[in-house]
RNA sequence: GGAGGAAUGGCAGAGCGGUCGAUUGCGGCGGUCUUGAAAACCGUUGACUGUAACAGGUCCGGGGGUUCGAAUCCCUCUUCCUCCGCCA
């Protein structure tokens, strides 16, 4: 949720930036409403305050008057107090009503583009920000896709998957059992290594958790619900793993926070079909480790920095080709003020798939966790989030799968021989 | 699942209808003393809102109620603890 503050002091700010979202001019308009709401809202406020203020002197001049056994102007004093309680009940509805309308309509309105971002609608009109050294690998003639690849050496079975819980859900076996927890130790250490503190958090979570990351209510039809218990299954790390620290004031010297945590990630992915949902390109359920980290504001662009180095250095390790998105304005998600998108190439099906998205969150989502932190000054002010995939399996198996195939199996690149226990799957 | 108890500031812990936004201790911060540190002593130390700055307002787990007045009384929800039952 975007600060009222910055509403209204950067006005033109935020009318930009929105813009760059692409988004419809109602939409641009509702910054001036809500800025009028405010002033409504304050208003009534601060009639209330006054009416309040009257009562709470009246009601110490009522304490000391029954001490003092003054009975008959202590009456006269409740009548007064009952009379301004009837007034206050007008502004109180009027204030609520101000503050309801106000918070429905800002929570509708998206994270700011960082200044970098690029105008644009599709994702066509991504920027290209950096592309792997060497050229695409060409295969062979025969080469299979992933979803071929994976009968042919016993890595997942699809059929199965939908026989136990339906389309979209995979069932590993053997080699891909193997592959996925090699997967997950190898980025899991890989996070460690750089400094992260390694989280095992709850897989379902409650609602003010899917609120504090702006899950609720953008996405609200993304994810699975369990009604009985009112908890969300996850459709990220993110959630949980940010929202330890939701309504908490950090000492400035605490910064920053560098969390990560592997779990598997729930999607109903509703409305997704056709070929590009074909084998792991699109499933319900699959497996990701997550990078959090909760950062200075002055920081939090150099801390995005290193995340995508640290993300680009994972694919490096597996060998995979790769390049590096800037998301334009139309295509970013709705807390981020900035994404790059990681993408490696599937050489079977010749396009790329999406293995990691990587965004500085800035206030949008602190602001709505109160996570906060005590400068050196004293003062409170709201921490940036920030957050990646390193990386996200699905993907990454299928392209693994794709772009290591030789005649005589799956080449397991050596950073992930130790993990896997061989240099080949076949 | 059943029975009982509890929820107060960073932590511990008082207050149980009238200057209580809250006694006190610890911790934190500043100072005195000291070459420096410790100890001791003095001072200071919640959040939100509001204002140019004051003032004012709100918050004692959440919500509702009683009252001129609620941290204190009542209802309700949530969470935690103890005991019993069940169980990986």
């Amino acid at each position: 949720m975007l600060e009222l503050r910055i509403l209204r002091n950067e006005k033109d700010r935020v009318t930009e930036g929105l813009k760059k979202r692409n988004l419809p001019d109602e939409v641009i308009d509702l910054v001036e409403e809500i800025i009028v709401m405010d002033d409504t809202r304050k208003k009534s406020q601060s009639e209330m305050d006054a009416i309040l203020a009257q009562i709470n002197q009246i009601s110490r001049e009522v304490g000391d008057l029954m001490k003092t056994g003054k009975r008959d102007q202590a009456e006269d004093l409740k009548t007064r107090v009952a009379e301004l309680k009837e007034t206050n009940k007008v502004h109180e509805e009027s204030l609520r009503n101000a503050q309801r309308l106000l918070e429905e309509k800002l929570i509708t309105l998206p994270n700011i583009p960082h200044v970098s971002v690029p105008f644009g609608k599709t994702p066509e009109e991504n920027e290209v920000f950096k592309t792997w050294e060497g050229p695409l690998p060409s295969l062979p003639e025969n080469a299979l896709p992933h979803w071929e690849l994976a009968k042919k050496y016993q890595v997942f079975d699809m059929e199965l998957g939908v026989k136990i819980s339906g389309s979209g859900f995979i069932l590993y076996r053997q080699n891909g059992a193997r592959l996925q927890r090699a997967l997950i130790n190898f980025f899991l250490d890989e996070a460690s290594a750089a400094g992260y503190e390694e989280i095992q958090a709850p897989l379902l979570v409650n609602s003010d958790s899917a609120r504090g990351t702006g899950q609720l209510p953008d996405k609200e039809g993304q994810m699975y619900y369990v009604e009985r218990d009112d908890l969300y299954l996850i459709p990220t790390a993110e959630v949980p793993v940010t929202n330890i620290y939701r309504d908490v004031i950090l000492k400035e010297t605490e910064l920053p926070i560098k969390l990560t945590g592997y779990t598997p990630c729930f999607r109903r992915e509703a409305g997704s079909y056709g070929a590009h949902v074909k084998g792991l390109n699109r499933v319900h359920q699959f497996d990701k480790i997550e990078i959090v980290r909760i950062e200075h504001p002055d920081r939090s662009y150099d801390a995005l920095m290193e995340m995508l180095q640290h993300v680009e250095g994972l694919l490096q390790k597996l060998e995979l080709p790769y390049r590096i998105l800037r998301l334009c304005g139309g295509d970013m998600g709705f807390a981020s003020a900035l994404t790059f998108d990681f993408e490696v190439w599937s050489a079977a099906q010749q396009r790329w798939l999406e293995v990691s998205s990587v965004s500085n969150f800035e206030t949008f989502q602190t602001h709505r966790m109160k996570l906060r932190f005590k400068s050196e000054q004293g003062d409170t002010k709201l921490a940036h989030s920030l957050n990646g995939s390193a990386l996200a399996l699905a993907r990454i198996v299928a392209s693994l799968l794709e772009n290591h195939q030789t005649p005589e199996g799956i080449r397991i690149p050596d950073a992930l021989v130790p993990y896997f226990g061989k240099n080949r799957l076949s």
